[in-house]
DNA sequence: GTCCCGTAAG
DNA sequence: CTTACTGGAC
């Protein structure tokens, strides 16, 4: 079988369904895509129980705060007063272009979905595919620095490093469905923080028999 | 001091 | 290509 689908399997037997993401809304996705860029999880957990208590986790609320005032409130999960700016942003492009309705933005064509979440200031490539992915109902594969990690080790590798190349690569051997889709971006970052770190953990690592970093990194301790 | 589910700007 | 952006956990 495929590399690519084998991982897969071995991940979701391993550590079975993860049932990403975590959020109440679609919305509080976004949210998170945005706040958890370069930053760890339990930081971001800290500044979305802060827009909680603020009664601050929708749209609107985003949208007026004073952007000082939402960089303090999201300030534990870092380049708070950049992130401010892009949440900002995001919140008054749905509330002005699509009437505040994360539905009405989920129905257009997946295409021109990217190229609008794209287009605000501080969203990427993998931001948007976070949101087009775990909120807007678009299988896609995730880019992120785990998985490039994860697939170079294992000696999977694109022609060039772009993260469209990448994409490309992934999308190809793995046409899942959109829950198999978020299941395997979720499984890989698991992985990731388990095992596949900078500093690699190869030990207990489901993937080492198949992995060219990890068979040459077992035998020798 | 290093590492976090990055992005924009120079 | 490099650097700025930022704070919290370990």
């Amino acid at each position: 079988m495929a590399i690519v689908k084998t991982i897969y399997k071995r991940l979701l037997q391993s550590y079975g369904p993860q049932l990403w993401w975590p959020a109440e809304t679609e919305f509080e996705v976004m949210v998170g895509a945005v706040l958890t860029q370069h930053t760890s999880w339990t930081n971001v957990e800290k500044s979305i129980t802060s827009l909680n208590k603020k009664n601050a986790l929708h749209i609107e609320a985003i949208m007026q705060m004073p952007e000082t005032e939402l960089s303090t409130l999201i300030r534990p999960s870092g380049f708070h007063r950049v992130k401010a700016k892009t949440l900002i942003s995001l919140a008054t492009l749905i509330h002005e272009q699509y009437d505040g309705s994360v539905e009405k933005l989920k129905k257009l064509p997946s295409n021109k979905k990217r190229i609008i979440l794209l287009g605000v200031k501080g969203i990427g490539p993998e931001t948007a595919d976070d949101i087009l992915l775990y909120a807007l109902n678009e299988p896609c594969f995730v880019i992120d620095e785990y998985t490039k990690r994860i697939f170079k080790r294992v000696g999977k590798t694109p022609n060039n490093g772009s993260y469209n190349s990448w994409q490309k690569m992934l999308d190809k051997e793995f046409k899942g469905s959109l829950n198999e889709m978020r299941e395997y971006h979720a499984l890989l970052v698991v992985l990731g923080k388990n095992h596949c770190k900078s500093d690699p953990n190869c030990t207990g690592c489901p993937l080492v028999d198949i992995c060219v970093y990890g068979s040459s990194h077992m035998s020798a301790s």
